[in-house]
DNA sequence: ATGCCACTTCGACATTTCACGAAGATCCAT
DNA sequence: ATGGATCTTCGTGAAATGTCGAAGTGGCAT
């Protein structure tokens, strides 16, 4: 779980470089604040020290999309390679306590998925709803854990960035509690997927409440881990 | 308080845009989940419709920071016209309910912002500790209800994403509990500023816990609607 | 069907980026 | 003060960006 937290980070800082007026400062803050020289970055990217320099001096006053994610990226990668001590710290700054234990991976993509690709990936079965739409993200949910822990008021955060997407409740029993939950909140997904059981063991109440609210639903068998790493770098 | 949404929002579409392998792909999605035409948004952007549809189908590969910022700005601009239904939408995302009564603003710079600088800015008199270092970020606190509401675990929050930045505790009466909570909590900022009072009514304790972190206190009498103003939007 | 609106494709051209390597500037430590 | 490590500056050339405008596609209302 939780390399979740090397996306964000990254998006972060890409998000800043790009939005800085001198992205070249903003390159720089961030190379050091992981303590990485100029010549270590220029090595892993296979470029001369000067190149790095240039940027960082704002000689290329805007540099494109391609190199900045290619610098954001070796810069943690390189961190990963120390054991990840800054990512670590960053880690704390992003993800509240609560996060670990109820949200096993969330993710959004930048152009939309096909659901019937998605139900593929994950060696999904439908079991009610269309399969010609598409979603934008996923969020991968412990059921139990949700339940207990999360107050109603931040109940929302599992939708991340688009409520255009495919939640996925781990380890369900018959799918009822999930859906019931979904029944009263305000926001609705445009897919549930339902993790753990067989296509026989699902409640027979579901059809008739995501019907209601136009929710999809799929059920798979496939365990955790190898949905989120199937999900997880996905070109589709 | 809160136009911090903006750019919030603002850093995440780039964030996206920037990591993504088709930038393009990305900015087309974001423009339209803001249900904002090609042809207006090119208007806003004074160039011709072609380049916004160019740089959508990828023609262009790697667009530089500067146009993306610029293409983001202008998509928040838009929405800002109509109402900011959209930003809106995603505020709710963005923020949970006590980030509003606690967190009056935060923010980060992309370069090193000099103590005595900030400091100038805001009006404020330095108590003890040093002036010649430099932060990178500012909170601004409710100190209230920052002490009623968050929880240890949460108090970190504060902190934003880098600990090399100046906490703002707004209306204090001696400045002494702001101050024992940093003393006993485990990160710590580089300078603290208390607001609402003069400099003769701080409490005498305070130096003694500043200087135990190598903290630089600071106060000031401006009202916080004028110092979050004056901090937002300078280039220093 | 006629037309409008939203969008795409493409050639052209000025401007920048991107990357190199050589040479210079700084700042420790020895 | 001699070295070493880190970073800066700059001229250069190939490649890509940034922008335009004209021409083309594809709905969906009239």
């Amino acid at each position: 779980m939780k390399s979740g937290v090397r996306h964000q980070l990254a998006e972060k800082m890409a998000g800043e470089i790009t939005l800085s007026d001198s992205p070249g400062q903003a390159l720089k803050k961030w190379r050091q604040s992981f303590n990485i020289p100029q010549g270590l970055l220029a090595e892993r990217l296979e470029v001369s020290p000067s190149v790095i320099s240039d940027y960082e001096s704002g000689r290329r006053k805007s540099p494109g999309t391609a190199i900045v994610g290619k610098i954001v990226d070796t810069i943690l990668s390189i961190d990963e390679d120390n054991g990840g001590r800054f990512i670590n710290k960053f880690a704390k700054i992003l993800y509240s306590e609560f996060d670990e234990d109820v949200i096993y991976d969330i993710h959004e993509y930048a152009s939309p998925v096909s659901l019937s690709d998605f139900a593929a990936a994950i060696d999904a079965v439908t079991l009610c709803g269309p399969t010609d739409q598409a979603i934008y993200g996923y969020t991968v949910i412990n059921s139990l854990n949700a339940i207990l822990q999360l107050s109603s008021s931040e109940f929302n955060r599992i939708y991340g960035w688009s409520t255009e997407r495919a939640l996925i409740f781990t380890e369900v029993s018959t799918g009822k509690s999930p859906m019931v939950a979904i029944r009263v909140t305000p926001f609705k997904p445009r897919c549930v997927v339902l993790q753990g059981i067989s296509q026989e063991q699902v409640h027979p109440l579901i059809p008739g409440l995501a019907e209601r609210d136009r929710i999809s639903v799929l059920c798979t068998e496939m365990d955790v881990e190898k949905i989120i790493s199937s999900l997880r770098g996905k070109s589709w």
